[in-house]
DNA sequence: ATAGGGTTAG
């Protein structure tokens, strides 16, 4: 007998596991609806394809024997599932092969197959999708267009993205938030708060809780805590903060801007539950700030509050040990993951390598990477590389720069490193062979750069910079520090700059590093004993690490610098990273 | 009978 519908429906939600499918599915043959319904057929696919109890493999085949032609509900479960499996290329090929059907593709069977392209990161593809987007007529459907969008900002093409944002002639909140949400994670902050603001001003469109999360996102990459309470207070108004991932963002922001405690009053107070992220958040805010034990303490919390912690907390708390130099800590916390079913991924090894290496553990670092199964990266040869500069292993550092020049890495920090080992060892001839290399080699040179924040308006150095308005303020600042400096017994620890300078230029190449200029540029245009906040790309050099650690003293000062890997809160003459980083 | 936007990571 042939089951009604409703009763279908009841039957497709109660099929929680395979088992209950396969049931269905000789049901709906012997009764002859698959062959009869369309529409049985297709829902069942779905099933197969999309449920919790879903198997691909089972769906495909299902589909390759379907009686009649499929319909475009049945490709379309089938577009839809791949999209989502672990091979989402098989999703795009498959919406090919409708396109040649003579059932045709409709918006739908489009947004599953974009949703393949941007968990594919298939950029070509994409485009060809658009292309028959606009082919097939449906392209000024709003929802189309924002997967559209968003699609393209995925696989990393922002200025497309933006482009069918600005063609859209109608753009509801979802459209903003793609396009917030697609520049913050393609790391073009600056215009994802532009656009938040713009929407704000111009739309009168009211800002959702994934709006807020966008913005805040991009504020914590510039460590713009201003605008970034102020997102906190709409936030507050509009009660998004019953959202537990509008809080993680907001205990973020306040994490990577510098503020450790106002991010774990957040953590405490918030109205919802916390998420395992919420920890993991937390703990990583303690690790960026070098506070080890509330990091740790955390981490002892989480289980007792009955959350796992799973990979990413370990990367936390491992973090936190490297911060501080806790070696055994780390690596028994290293190795204890694997109690708890966790495989440690390049991350993992990444830090331990660090932690082992800081401490001066090259040899033991150096076993670390070869014993890992997987192939070690740049990152972790470059710690290693960093551990021999500081420990002057020239013989490890031979080996770490071998490797990365096997990988192709040209980047001028290497061979800097390498040739500083060199040069503590008085080996000028391998000093002058590595400056060779770097001339005849295409060495990429990033350029280092920091900011800071005064009034609402971020002003941005480089070294030796002398376009900001104030520069000869900020100079003639710059020479009365140095000379108050020369009092305290200061030396310019001019080992860390190339040696084909002579010895005064080097002083002077020191000298204006941006995070010096950006601090003397704090100093002139922020009143007396307001902190200064500062944001560097690379890491701190020991000279600047030096020299602030006096400015905090000498002009009684707090001053906050993030640098690439971590703060560092210079107060009366001592950095918070204990000079351990 | 199925569609768009979302937090943590060396």
């Amino acid at each position: 007998m042939a089951l009604a519908y409703y009763y279908l429906d009841t039957l497709l939600q109660r099929c929680t596991s395979f088992s209950h499918i396969k049931q269905l599915h000789s049901h709906l043959l012997t009764s002859g609806q698959l062959h009869s319904s369309p529409t049985a057929a297709a829902k069942l696919l779905d099933l197969c394809a999309v449920s919790s109890a879903a198997d691909i493999s089972y769906a495909t085949r299902l589909f390759r024997r379907l009686p009649s032609a499929p319909s475009t509900n049945a490709w379309n479960a089938l577009v839809r599932g791949l999209a989502q499996s672990p091979d989402p290329t098989r999703a795009i090929s498959w919406f090919r092969d409708l396109s040649r059907a003579p059932q045709k593709a409709d918006a739908l069977s489009c947004s599953f197959a974009l949703k393949a392209c941007a968990r594919a990161l298939a950029s070509f593809e994409a485009r060809e999708i658009h292309s028959q987007v606009v082919r097939l007529g449906f392209g000024a459907d709003v929802l189309l267009k924002t997967t559209l969008l968003d699609v393209y900002a995925k696989v990393g093409d922002l200025d497309c993205a933006r482009k069918v944002f600005d063609e859209m002639c109608r753009r509801d909140i979802a459209a903003w938030n793609a396009l917030i949400a697609g520049l913050a994670q393609g790391s073009r902050p600056t215009e994802a708060l532009d656009l938040f603001r713009r929407l704000r001003e111009e739309e009168g469109l009211r800002p959702n809780e994934v709006t807020v999360l966008g913005a805040l996102s991009a504020c914590s990459q510039l460590g713009a805590f201003r605008e970034g309470e102020k997102i906190l207070e709409y936030i507050m108004d509009e009660r998004l903060d019953l959202n537990v991932i509008v809080c993680n963002a907001v205990i973020d922001m306040y994490g990577k801007c510098g503020f450790s405690e106002k991010a774990f009053g957040v953590f405490r107070s918030m109205r919802c539950r916390k998420s395992l992220v919420t920890w993991n958040t937390m703990i990583m805010a303690f690790a960026l700030h070098g506070e080890v034990n509330k990091a740790l303490e955390l981490f002892r919390q989480m289980r007792e509050a009955g959350v796992e912690p799973d990979d990413v907390s370990y990367l936390g708390a491992l973090c936190a040990c490297n911060h501080a130099g806790l070696v055994d800590e780390g690596v028994r916390l290293f190795d204890s993951m694997a109690w708890c079913g966790l495989v440690p991924n390049v991350k993992h090894y990444g830090s331990v390598v660090d932690l082992l290496g800081r401490a001066g553990k090259v040899q033991e670092a150096y076993k670390m990477i070869s014993s890992m199964p997987m192939v070690p990266d740049v990152v972790l040869w470059q710690s290693l590389l960093g551990a021999c500069k500081t420990y002057g292993d020239v013989e490890m550092a031979e080996v770490a720069s071998r490797k990365l020049m096997e990988m192709g890495s040209n980047s001028c920090g290497d061979f800097v490193l390498l040739s500083n080992v060199y040069a503590a060892h008085e080996r000028w001839d391998d000093v002058g062979r590595v400056r060779e290399a770097m001339k005849n080699r295409d060495v990429k040179k990033i350029p280092g750069f920091s900011y800071t924040e005064v009034d609402g308006v971020i002003h941005k150095f480089v070294n030796g910079d002398q376009s900001h308005a104030k520069w000869h303020e900020i100079y003639a600042k710059l020479d009365e520090i140095k000379f108050k400096l020369k009092a305290y017994g200061y030396v310019a620890k001019t080992n860390i700059v190339l040696h084909d300078i002579g010895e005064e230029d080097k002083e002077n190449a020191l000298c204006y590093h941006s995070e010096k200029l950006a601090v003397a540029f704090g100093l002139i245009s922020t009143s007396e004993g307001t902190p200064i906040h500062v944001i560097k790309n690379l890491r701190i050099c020991e000279d600047c690490h030096v020299v602030i650690k006096l400015i905090s003293t000498i002009f009684s000062r707090e001053i906050i610098v993030r640098d690439r890997a971590r703060f560092h809160r210079f107060k009366g003459g001592l950095c918070s990273c204990k000079d351990y980083w």
